[in-house]
RNA sequence: GGGCACGUAGCUCAGUGGGAGAGCGCUGCCUUCACACGGCAGAGGUCAGAGGUUCGAUACCUCUCGUGCCCACCA
């Protein structure tokens, strides 16, 4: 090794370096970008994480793709900015404070509104930027000068402008509706808020006594209704059968009398009435069920809420009332079952609705809210899918994403919450309204209790982080934005909303892709979490083995849309790529003899190898560009390993020793400068997914001293032109035989360090040319101390042969090597021979194959066949040279 | 109930209408001067199953089975 090398640590060490390098990149301000800067425009804005959490994996995902893409388009000369910021997260944060009360004994009632509040903002400022903070670990490359808040004074006055600019227009509206309650948060959430899972409850046979009936007959006896939440049948209001149904016509005007509440009960007809399931008559509790509401709507029935806020019955429950819900189900039932009027119990599995935030079961509930009217919204915003103003990576989640906007109902966005943006509406001490920014004027005004679901203001993200509602420069330059990275699982939650609120306040996409990832979990595809003790943190990933080892392992399994698997053991199995780069580098430039990157030598004083490289290095930089585009992760990640270990290091730097160590100074010269280059670029090409080990070695290299000449800030390189196809079908002569003879090594167990002698029979002209000019190459790479090609292989006792894709050749043993091994072998060989000629032969036998199949296969296939007829000659020739029958 | 994705080596995944590949794991050999976080070689697969299209299907079509996810107001 060249004394001139620097003092490179043999094994790569990320903690030693990362630190360091991120503070210099930061110092040098190369994350940050002004709006007035040359170059085409480039945005992202993050999905705001949560300001009161820390970073798992899942960020740590989400943020490295977005990092990669903003390294790269600033590599390529954009105006590229990428703006961090968190998001205040309502029922989220002011649960987590509120868990912090109840370990005091305390609830946020004891404390009252503004006390809470601002216990939540005490919070805010002990936990936030955590979270920011962590990405840095990871080498992310937001402009931090540019950090905003979804709760901050300027994003206030964007929800504060949306909310009365909506309402002005009728999009938004008060209106008492049925929603649906979260008893254990006692609050209202959106459709999207509840979770559908599938329980085993049971179904609930009981039959309604009519009015007046004398008990004579089987109609008279009453009529039978079935229902999962029994305990709502204290605020039924009719029973509903089918217009056509027979059993049932001539009841329909009648009544039925409650059997615990003081109450008669109309029976209706229905179309939405099912005769076929259950008894086919419904109980209709038109305040607590949605298909209920509807049909107590269209027969103006009472809608009688027998409920509280905290799940449990009201006293329109009569005899129940006090009880929990599902208490109140079980003494229902059993009160029912005391009056004879129980019928049958059967065990029902249906899909019930959770709260996505408590767990606990929806209940849907009358109730007085704020609603955003969506219907105009979600069509604007499909039209511009539809449109191609905004496209999907991977596509088919568009579809999904049309689908579930053309079923949208208006969305419910008050929350009976205290953390979020507090809604402006006041109510006069004459009972009127009013919708605006500020407290109106005079005595008496109280403004509306509610807070907004957090999604209303993440919804306007990608223009309130530019500072709208003001016109900014930033705003003016960098929106709409260009990639919106997140996971498949929001794009009801935030995507939809911010293309409706998007397209309604700025005319214009938020965005013009949306590039969705999977979710991380484990290696066996299960969702990680803290039950089944597997989940891995991102921060410990990074500690033992370095951000771009964590950001390899990541990206490699990330196809879009697809969930990425991961497991500990691959990000080791990433760091020992990034130590192989290292080495590779580190070798590389401890060679160059302080010889910079610079131009290539000549056409003509290129070796094979060289061009052989050159043509690889460009194959993988049109895949790797190509797949960047596409945000083909895996592609881009198996395209860098795969030339950085297979061909740059396992094939390149093992052929270009000889040029390196020997004393032809022009040749030497010449090695360095394809070496210098090669890596060079490969450094350029890693560099947004790898930025740290890169950078470390890109410095040395090019004798950066960092700063502005950092490899972040060095330029994208050009598509390679020219390549030489030539070169790859001549080294893979070369190739063939040296892996031949690596083969023939450990098959007869000849040590390295025993120099075999090989004669040499080529199959035609090419491999001769390539054979006789590169025997030297072929020497070093496979460890051989004679090459001769001849004509005709020598007949010689105690040799043995080996066959390669071009030729053959052929290996004096001097007793050397185990023959009944060797034997043993060439035997299992030529009967794999002779079944390839009797396969291939069957085959081009089909006339079918043979006047159908393109002409180039069927060449290929006579050629095989011949190939394989050879292999078996040969193999029989070997036995008989070593005197055994084949 | 509707929709989407996926079943290829022990594990995680590539792949193309012409007898299947990688990484990890496993086995053997190698302290070869960039890297033992390494090198070379090897074992291991009826490409979920059944039909169909085709001269030919792991690949295209249909169905079945299995897995995962999203959506959903039939009591």
């Amino acid at each position: 090794m060249s004394d001139v090398a620097p003092q490179l640590p043999k094994a790569y060490e990320p903690s030693a370096v990362e630190a360091d390098l991120y503070a210099d990149w930061e110092r040098a301000g190369l994350f940050h970008a002004e709006p007035d800067a040359s170059g085409e425009p480039f945005s992202i804005v993050i999905p705001p994480p949560n300001v009161t959490g820390s970073l798992h994996v899942g960020h740590a995902l989400d943020n490295t793709i977005q990092d990669v893409i903003v390294r790269r388009e600033r590599m390529r000369g954009k105006n590229a900015v990428w703006i961090p910021g968190t998001d205040h997260a309502g029922i989220a944060t002011q649960m987590v404070v509120e868990k912090q009360l109840a370990a005091e004994g305390l609830t946020r009632h004891d404390l009252g509104r503004e006390a809470f509040l601002e216990r939540v903002w005490a919070w805010r400022e002990e936990s936030g930027g955590t979270i920011l903070r962590q990405l840095r670990v990871l080498g992310c490359s937001p402009d931090w000068e540019r950090e905003a808040f979804t709760f901050d004074e300027q994003r206030n006055r964007a929800v504060t402008k949306v909310f009365v600019d909506w309402y002005a227009q009728g999009l938004i509206y008060r209106g008492t509706r049925l929603i649906n309650w979260d008893p254990a948060l006692r609050t209202a959430l959106s459709d999207i808020e509840v979770e559908h899972r599938e329980i085993t409850g049971e179904l609930v046979h009981f039959r309604y006594p009519l009015v007046d009936g004398d008990g004579a007959s089987d109609a008279d006896g009453g009529i039978v209704v079935a229902t999962t939440r029994v305990e709502t049948m204290l605020g039924d209001t009719a029973i509903a059968v089918h217009p056509d149904d027979e059993r049932y016509r001539h009841l329909v005007g009648r009544s039925v009398r409650h059997p615990f509440v003081e109450r008669e009960i109309p029976i209706i007809a229905d179309d939405y009435v099912d005769p076929a399931f259950g008894s086919g008559a419904v109980k209709i509790t038109p305040a607590h069920d949605p298909n209920d509401h509807a049909i107590g709507e269209r027969h103006g029935l009472a809608m009688l809420d027998v409920m509280d806020d905290a799940g449990a019955m009201s006293e329109a429950a009569g005899p129940f009332a006090g009880l929990d819900r599902f208490a109140a189900r079980a003494a229902v039932k059993e009160a029912l079952d005391g009056l004879g009027l129980l019928v049958e119990v059967k065990d029902h599995v249906h899909p019930v609705g959770h709260s996505q935030r408590s767990g606990v079961i929806v209940e849907p509930r009358l109730s007085d809210q704020w609603f955003v009217a969506v219907r105009s919204l979600a069509e604007r915003a499909a039209e511009a899918v539809r449109d191609g103003l905004v496209t999907f990576v991977p596509e088919r989640s568009a579809r999904s994403f049309l689908e579930w906007l053309d079923g949208l109902h208006d969305w419910c966005i008050s929350r009976q919450l205290w953390w979020g943006h507090r809604i402006p509406a006041w109510y006069g001490p004459d009972g009127e309204l009013r919708v605006q920014a500020e407290q109106p004027e005079g005595e008496g005004w109280v403004q509306d209790e509610d807070v907004l679901d957090t999604w209303f203001s993440s919804q306007l993200w990608p223009f309130t982080a530019f500072g709208w509602p003001d016109a900014t420069p930033e705003l003016a330059r960098w929106y709409p934005t260009s990639t919106l990275v997140t996971g498949y699982d929001i794009n009801t939650f935030w995507v939809s909303r911010m293309l409706m609120a998007g397209l309604a306040f700025t005319d214009e996409v938020p965005f013009r892709v949306v590039h969705n990832h999977g979710l991380v979990r484990d290696e066996h595809g299960k969702k990680m979490s803290k039950s089944f003790g597997n989940v891995i943190d991102p921060l410990d990933l990074v500690e033992a083995y370095g951000a771009d080892a964590t950001r390899f392992a990541l990206l490699r399994n990330a196809a879009p849309g697809i969930d990425v698997p991961l497991a500990e053991e691959w990000v080791e199995g990433a760091k020992r790529f990034v130590n192989k780069l290292w080495n590779a580098a580190r070798f590389t430039i401890s060679n160059l003899d302080g010889q910079r990157p610079g131009a290539l030598p000549p056409e003509e004083r290129r070796t094979l190898e060289d061009r052989w490289l050159l043509d690889a290095l460009a194959a993988m930089h049109a895949e790797v560009d190509t797949a960047y585009d596409a945000y083909d992760w895996p592609v881009v990640a198996r395209g860098i390993y795969r030339f950085v270990w297979d061909e740059f290091a396992d094939w390149y730097l093992e052929a270009v020793k000889d040029r390196i160590y020997g004393d032809d100074v022009e040749a030497q010269r010449d090695a360095r400068a394809v070496l210098a280059h090669v890596l060079e670029m490969t450094l350029r090409l890693a560099a947004p997914l790898l930025p740290f080990v890169t950078e470390a070695a890109w410095r040395p290299l090019t004798g950066s001293a960092g700063g502005a000449a950092s490899l972040m800030a060095a330029d994208w390189p050009e598509a390679a032109g020219q390549v030489n196809a030539d070169a790859r079908s001549r080294f893979a002569i070369v190739q063939g035989l040296v892996r031949e003879v690596h083969r023939f090594r450990s098959q007869l167990r000849i040590a390295p360090s025993v120099r075999i002698e090989l004669d040499v029979e080529p199959a035609d002209a090419t491999a001769r040319a390539v054979l006789a000019e590169h025997a030297g190459l072929v020497r070093s790479l496979a460890g051989l101390g004679r090459l001769d090609v001849v004509d005709a292989l020598p007949e010689r006792a105690g040799s043995s042969s080996i066959v390669f894709p071009s030729g053959r050749a052929s290996v004096p043993l001097e007793g050397v090597i185990d023959l009944e091994a060797e034997a043993a072998r060439l035997r299992t060989e030529r009967e794999r021979a002779l079944a390839d000629v009797a396969r291939l032969d069957a085959k081009l036998a089909n006339e079918g194959f043979v006047s159908r199949a393109p002409a180039d296969v069927v060449a290929k296939e006579r050629e095989k066949r011949a190939a394989a007829e050879r292999a078996v000659d040969e193999l029989t020739a070997r036995l008989a040279a070593f005197g055994v029958d084949a």
